[in-house]
DNA sequence: AAGTTATATTTCCTTACGGTAATGTAAATC
DNA sequence: GATTTACATTACCGTAAGGAAATATAACTT
């Protein structure tokens, strides 16, 4: 079962952690696409996708709307943009080390300099 | 066993997907650490601690010295970049999206006004 | 060289994941 | 109202993940 104990970060980076739920995402990046359109573009069975789909709707990633007897999924940007606002965090954090990495160097060449006028 | 068989940016969501993987990752994030601090900042087992560690190394997430019989554990940029590079694929796109949806309730809106003036 | 410290590896268990096949259900069509 | 279409749910299987306990290894200390 869709494990509902686990928290909403871990879900979302556990859904993304699968090809196929990727490929599916990248599938209906421009638009909402059909389960059975999902089913016939990835080779698997459509039980297979459903279960797929769930997973991606637990973690916030997808939606889906119901028009006639088909179901289109679309794609939800509020659980990305919570994986990206982690991983941004980080970032400013190694932006943050690079800037000072590159301080480091700037600070040893001229030191390297100055030795070399010795 | 690691699955090596995995593509890397599997690997990389699938490290990020565990709390105490993120929590180790918050620790080091402004420094390196040994796994002994590790194992006693998260309420984990050694073992288990060391497993989580092999993980994120796998992920290209963290890289371990070896300094005298510690082996400190520090963060490394680049699995997370790839992750980030990622989701910022689809965060252009999912901006595009707002931009488009902005732009259409302006125009809904300029509708409005002209059917109120009518 | 023996003991201690720091960490890795192995073993074992339980639970979750990814997959298929079979069945159920809701809506359109005849 | 029976059938088809589109999808969900169930049942089941193999494999992998997450955890603890025990053991192994590697380096410092005395």
């Amino acid at each position: 079962m869709g494990d509902s104990m686990t928290d909403p970060l871990s879900r979302t980076f556990l859904a993304l952690a699968d090809p196929t739920r990727r490929a599916i995402l990248a599938q209906i990046a421009d638009g909402a696409q059909t389960v059975n359109a999902i089913v016939a573009a990835n080779g698997l069975s459509q039980p297979g996708i459903s279960k797929h789909l769930k997973v991606l709707e637990g973690a916030g990633l997808i939606r889906r709307e119901r028009v006639a007897k088909t179901r289109p999924v679309h794609l939800d940007a509020a659980g990305l943009q919570q994986a990206a606002g982690w991983i941004d965090h980080y970032r400013q954090h190694w932006e943050g080390a690079f800037d000072r990495m590159d301080a480091l160097i700037d600070r040893l060449q001229a030191e390297e300099a100055k030795n070399g006028r010795q």
